[in-house]
Parts: C-alpha cells; structure tokens; sequence
DNA sequence: CTGTTAGCGCCTTCAT
DNA sequence: ATGAAGGCGCTAACAG
C-alpha cells in the first residue's frame, strides 16, 4: 500500500491509510484528517471527493495512530467485580451508551475471585484509558490511592471516596430506599420487630442500609433491638443460618429487611422450614429487585435501583472529568420500592 | 520530558518514555525495547541498570505506539447481546481470564436492544482490535458475513456459523443436554408425555435443545405428540401462557421440558396457579441453572452449562486463530444435569 | 480554505 | 550484545 492506487487487498488484509485516500482524492493528508475529523472547514467539492475515496477505498482510521498523535486514549477503562451477578448487563448497557454517544471505546477489566485487585491492570492502565470506572469491591483502596495519585480521571461505582480522596462517586439512595423499605413494613403493615439482615462489613451498600433502617425506627419512636441486628451479608446461606438460629433462640420478631435479594432467598427458605407463615406472620422486604425476586415464594417485596442510569451516569460524570468540565462528588440515585407479595401487600 | 532526567511529573502527568529511561540507565532505546519485550539477549549488568531505571520512572510503555509500530491492536473485541441476562458476568470472566494471560486486552461492545446490529461498531471493527469475538444474537448475519469477508479472526459464542462461512464456534452439547435432560424425565421417573416449551426461532441453541427432547423420544421408541411442542421463547411470560393454555384445553401430560429457566418460571406458576402438583402430577425440567433455578418452589432441576468456560474456549480459539494456529472448527462443551426437587428426585 | 512539516512513542532491521 | 535510523498512520501547528 501507500504507493499505489488501489483499492485495500482483502487477500492480504492490508487496508488504506490516510495518505491513500489523499492520493486518490488528490489532496494532501491534512484535508483528509479534516473531513474526517471535522476540525476545520473544507470546500464542499473536495470534501465530496474525499469521501468518494474514502468510500471505495474502505478507509477506516487507525486508533493507534490517533491515540498516539493525540496522546489520548479515547478510551473509556471499567474495572468491575465479578461477583456483579445480575445487574451486570444492565450496568455494561448503561456505560457503553454513553461512552460511544461521546466517542469512547470501553476497556474492561475484572478482578479476580481473590478479591478487590491491589493494582490496577495494566490495560486500564494510565496510557491505555483516559479515566477509569471503578466499580464497588473491585480495587483495593491502596490501588485506588495509587491512581488516585497519579490524577488518573476516575468515578466510583457503588462505592464512596475512602477518606481524603477527592473522587467522584454515583450510587443510589441506599439510605433512603432503606429507611422507606422498613418504614412500609411499620407503616402499612404495623410491623414492631424487624429484623436486620446486616450486609457486609466492608461494603458501602451495608453501611447505609443499616442506617436507613435505624432511621426508620428513629422516626418512629422505636428502639432498635440489637439481638435484631443479625449477619446477612447479602448471601443467602449466611441469611438462612442467621434467621433460622433466630427461630429456633425464640427471638420475636415480625419483619426482616433483608438488605438484598440474595438474602431474601435464605430468609424466606428458613421461615418457610420453621412453617412461619409470609407475610401473615413475618413480612419480608428485600433491596435489588433482581430477576429472581418475583419469582420467589411468596414473590418479594423490594427496592428496585436504576442500575443502567448509574452506568450511564457515572459514565458522564467520568467523561466530564477528562474534558475538564465540572462534576459532582456525588451523586445519589433515587430508587422506587416495589410491592409484591411478602410484605403483605399483594393478594394473600 | 523527553530531555530531563527527572521522574515523571506527577502534578503534569506528564509520563517517561522508552527515552527517558534510556537516558537514565545511560543505553540506546533498542535495548530498553529488548529488556521489555525481551526480544533479544541483554547483558545482565545493563539490564538491571534499565529496570531500575524503569523503576524509578514509572515507566510504562503506551500501548498506542506500540500498536502502531507493531500493527496490531493486542486487543480483542467482544460483541454481546445485552440481554445475556445472567451468565455475563462468568462469560465474560472467562474471557478476560485467557486474554490478559495472553497479553490481550479486552474491547467491549453492546448490540442495543434493537436486536442484533447490522454494522460492526467501530470500536472493535479492523484496526482496533486483532479478533472479536461474536456472542449470539448480537450482530445480524450480513454484518457477519461482511465482517469475515474482510479476514478478520472471528470466533461465534453459542452460536454456529451461517451457511458456506467457516467461522468457528464454541457452544455447548444443547442437543446431548436436552436429551439427557427428557431422558431422565422418561427413565428416571416413567414420564412418557413431556411437554416441549420451544426456544425462539432464531437461536441456534433452541434448535438444538429440540432435537434433543425428539431423539430422547426416539429412543425410547415414543412418538412426539406435536400438541406438547408449545412455544416457551426462552420467556417466562410466554411459557405461563401456553402451559396455562394447555391445562385449559384438558391436554394431557405429565412432564415438562422447558427450553430454559426463564420459561420455567412461567411454567411453574401456571401450574401452580392451577393446583397442579409438582412433581408430582407433573415433573418439570429447566435449562441454565441460573440463579434462581435453586430458590424457585420447589427447586429446579436443570442443566447447567459451564458458561465461564465457554468464555475461555472461545478467547483461546480467537487468539490461535490471530496467532495463526490451528483452530477448532467446532467445540461443545458438555453440561451436567443438575438434580433438584421439581423433576421428583430429591425430597418430596 | 489547503498544503508542508514535525513529531507522538515504540519496534525493527541493519550495522557494529 | 548494543546502537543508529527509519518508519508505523495520524494530528497539529504553521505557512501560504
């Protein structure tokens, strides 16, 4: 190539380069990076030209010599956790939208089953990206301070800044969403005795769960009983084991929150073991609203979270940070609680 | 940079090059290139002064200029249908997993929900990428058809090649799972009416699982009764509709093999609905165990499919075929029935 | 509006 | 075993 007219060999793969397209447009490779880029005006009969040639030649720019010249990556870096189950899709959804709607491509890189990484990969790397989506529990906070330093553009997901660190972060409204989940089962249902299935310890999601039951008490005049306060960890195993020992201790209660779907499964199968009744005798409420919810028994009553508009937004937020726009430290996402049937609202 | 000897600065961003550690470790940039690729003998002594003097630096190579230089992306693209629903997150560990071990990165992109895209998006079309990888359902036929007539690696993800194209693919046994999976049904608890709930027409994965449910027919010397082949979509809605229709019009059967989980969801609610007994009036079989086949009342029986390993299979294929090694044309991977309460075998 | 000319950072022969 | 020099394909001043 780059020495004769014609059209790219599909035999060898060898394909045009911006100089081809100039030779057979008959201008020089300034105008061509013009048209295709748009960055400055070209007179209408040379830019039909150019994109004549462009069209037969099959001209498609190559990104490597643009991120080099541009010393940009136009690229988009998503470091996720693997364990992201259900809403993995629609998180993925969410930020490519965005990325390409602005012209970036997307990296992404997991981390292992071994937990968050404490480096970031090398293909998220500083020259590989232009900023980086760090999603809950996939870096470990000395990774993320590392970067951190390097003033790599980054956005949490799921997750708040650890402490010092000036970085942007888009979640939901765990706090809230929580506080209305609890305060349907006193209110509409007059439940006295929640239960707490407690998330994680390391998790952000946990934290303010947590609070947000609490405050729902609070604002009811109820105290929170510790023995309550029991271990879920967002695991259904765990779930089981913490709701059935609570049964067979003699423990009253009359509700759980169950802090996420996957728990819920554990809580719902130990309740229905011990023959106690959903939600005549305990109404459950869980958070996440993922596939399996509706299709427990009873179907579950719980918090649904705008899972690709928090992709979408952090991809926004993020893209702001590279081209230097303001951004917001955080932004909260509001959820809406779905009703079903386990916290005693739909049929029987 | 590029004329001081002093560490990247972190305030700029600024980031050493092959140069600056040149410079510092006092050698050409061909010998830093060597000890970095390790593309040719280096003295010990001069090679611990470049990576100190890496050390020092930071310094990382850009993938942009390496790209151009060497003419590849050392990238491979990954085109998926959004709608991958739960096994996401294992497929797409499994890629990962085989492409950083073999020094690729990983491009991703999403077909809308428009259905499969008739254009390869331009993030992984030919120069930014090495290969891509095509998840079923994301790319329309003639967009396949001119994506490999331009020679680019391509590997199919349950998915098998379009007519008179040689493009391998890596699925699993649907056809030996579903029959394994009626054959239980039939041998294991003496079923001898199963109901079919059929996959959408287009996937290649329905196809197969329904000549699986016919040859465990055959050979057990049972005739399909064309009356139990309803359509099941792989939806849990449409799956309710037609065994609801079935109890309806009194037709008689006593198992069901329903295409996927999803579809069994539905399944299981009309049945339900209609007071039929799981297992015991009627056995009920799903596809995928995903992760609410387990929490489903009762649980499901179903075939699980070693999805993250798929992901792998089809990354090692991709890279041989860019490699230019020799490639698999075809490989299944082989599933396990897993045995839960709702086909009769565990508990009651 | 259009062409010329430097690089962007790295790999790769070709000498030595 | 090491260095020198020429590209890879494109963008971005800088002239006209």
């Amino acid at each position: 190539m780059n020495s004769r007219y014609l059209a790219p060999d599909p035999v060898t793969g060898d394909t045009a380069t911006i100089s081809d397209v100039a030779r057979l447009a008959g201008v020089s490779i300034s105008t061509v990076s013009r048209v295709v880029n748009g960055t400055a005006p070209v007179s209408g009969a040379v830019m039909a030209r150019v994109e004549a040639a462009m069209q037969t030649l099959h001209y498609v720019p190559r990104a490597a010599a643009r991120n080099l010249a541009t010393r940009r990556a136009h690229t988009l870096g998503l470091m996720l956790a693997v364990s992201s189950g259900d809403f993995f899709g629609p998180l993925l959804a969410g930020v490519e939208g965005v990325a390409v709607e602005h012209g970036y491509d997307l990296l992404i890189s997991t981390a292992g089953r071994n937990g968050p990484q404490t480096e970031l990969p090398r293909s998220l790397g500083r020259h590989n990206t232009d900023g980086v989506l760090v999603s809950a529990g996939s870096l470990h906070e000395t990774a993320l301070r590392a970067l951190h330093a390097t003033e790599t553009p980054l956005v949490l997901l799921h997750a708040s800044a650890p402490d010092g660190l000036n970085i942007p972060c888009v979640t939901i409204e765990n706090k809230a969403a929580a506080r209305a989940a609890v305060e349907h089962l006193i209110e509409a249902h007059g439940r006295r005795r929640v239960v707490l299935l407690r998330g994680p310890d390391l998790l952000a999601d946990s934290y303010w769960r947590e609070l947000g039951y609490r405050q729902a008490h609070t604002r009811h005049g109820l105290d929170v009983d510790p023995a309550l306060c029991v271990p879920g960890d967002f695991n259904h195993e765990v779930a089981e084991r913490s709701v059935a020992r609570l049964l067979a201790e003699g423990v009253p209660f009359d509700g759980i929150f169950t802090g996420d779907d996957d728990a819920a499964v554990g809580a719902l199968r130990a309740l229905h073991a011990a023959g106690v009744r959903v939600p005549e005798d305990v109404a459950v409420v869980g958070f996440d609203d993922q596939r399996l919810a509706a299709a427990l028994t009873p179907p579950l009553t719980t918090v649904r979270a705008p899972t690709e508009e928090v992709g979408a937004e952090a991809a926004r937020q993020l893209i702001a940070l590279i081209e230097r726009r303001p951004v917001q430290p955080v932004t909260l996402l509001p959820t809406t609680l779905v009703h079903r049937r386990s916290c005693g609202c739909l049929g029987v």
